[in-house]
DNA sequence: CACTAACCGGATAGCAAATATCCGCTTGAC
DNA sequence: GTCAAGCGGATATTTGCTATCCGGTTAGTG
């Protein structure tokens, strides 16, 4: 009896639907998060239950098979932030980028801010990461383009923060937070003389009594 | 047979218990958030699951009997922010007292931030409190304290975001949020000549991680 | 083509957690 | 003293996801 995935070939069919399941796996989790059943996934990739279980023990093995690929697209934004030559241009793309991944993906942000996988899992993604973001964060205060005060931390805070309103105002008015992610920066940069006009108009009161009125997942965080 | 709580006066004990059960909901929603069960609540106010079922059709009836005090208490923050001589005063009174409430009140933020009640419920008192944060930041527009792209949804929206970070650190770092509220504040202010000081220490990066990797509730949303 | 190990579908058993009821016993109020 | 009102808490019900099982199908090989 061979656990799921014993490291032999799939026949093709097998390999085949392996596919399938994680294609529609990306995009239901993209979709709707990672709270999506395995049925589910397995019904939206057109493949009986069984198949999905035979392929994966359960659910978290479906996330940690997406979850290295999803984690190299943040790290490479981090890696071309780090490299920008110009350190706040740096920041700027660090932060928009990885929020635009989100934006994207539902899912993603549920990994990066929940503890959906086995610690070592996601310290090992974290340590690729991080030091990234430190290099990123020390260059613009050492050249002092930011509040002498920011920490690297808070770039994830922030990020924390700003998926909050992302998830509320999904298929409303997804990129609101693009507005408030525009007043952060205007609250750390240094060199601020005139505001960063707003890149999005603010909802009107009864966008916003919807966008706080609509049922959330299920649960979230 | 009476449904739960017809306009009758109640046994002396009886109303004793509702007290109690109201008094444990409050508690308990405060430190563990809205979805205790009513059956928590019964045992922590040490009475009967039944009692309690007597008393309350469902859970949604006992937040609903809190929902008015909370939101009374939100009001009167707004109502004192809308007071202020000081505009700019009077918009940092509302956040900080808005946010400090849910600080000690988890269920609270989810009163603030989800759909937990119907919807009839929530626009009365929406409509009683958003007038007070209209009148807040026109004034301030108007006064040229803050950037008029501002917008009066804009706090709500902060409020939500801050809110995701308060919940995250809470019971590591539970103020950790007045960091960005300060830098959101930067980032509207007029006058700012230099930052103001960041009022708590950041994370290291050890507890950021603590923070990430923590369990959420079961969810939250 | 014949054969079989691997694979498939999806009904359904199993499980967990919350909700809500029921009923024999107790107590406040008149 | 009487009894409607109330009490406790074991337990039935519901809900929704997880995971298995097994009769039928198919890829791959000689």
């Amino acid at each position: 009896m061979p656990g799921p995935d014993a490291a032999r070939a799939l026949r093709k069919d097998a390999a085949a639907n392996r596919e399938r399941l994680l294609r529609a796996a990306s995009e239901l989790f993209a979709q709707r998060g990672l709270d999506v059943t395995l049925n589910d996934i397995a019904r939206y990739a057109g493949v009986g239950v069984g198949t999905a279980y035979r392929r994966f023990a359960n659910k978290e093995e479906v996330i940690d098979a997406l979850f290295e690929e999803r984690m190299t697209q943040v790290e490479q934004v981090a890696r071309e932030a780090a490299e920008d030559p110009d350190s706040w241009s740096g920041l700027l793309h660090f932060l928009e980028g990885a929020l635009d991944l989100q934006h994207g993906d539902r899912g993603l942000t549920q990994m990066m801010n929940n503890p959906v996988l086995g610690d070592a899992r996601v310290a090992e993604v974290r340590d690729r990461i991080a030091p990234l973001v430190t290099v990123l964060v020390e260059r613009a205060k050492a050249e002092g383009v930011v509040r002498p005060d920011l920490d690297q931390t808070d770039l994830i805070f922030v990020q924390l923060a700003l998926s909050a309103v992302m998830d509320r105002t999904r298929g409303l008015a997804p990129d609101l937070y693009r507005r408030y992610l525009t007043v952060f920066l205007d609250g750390i940069r240094t060199d601020r003389g005139t505001f960063t006009p707003l890149p999005v108009p603010p909802l009107t009161a009864y966008e916003t009594h919807e966008a706080m009125t609509r049922a959330s997942r299920r649960r979230p965080g």
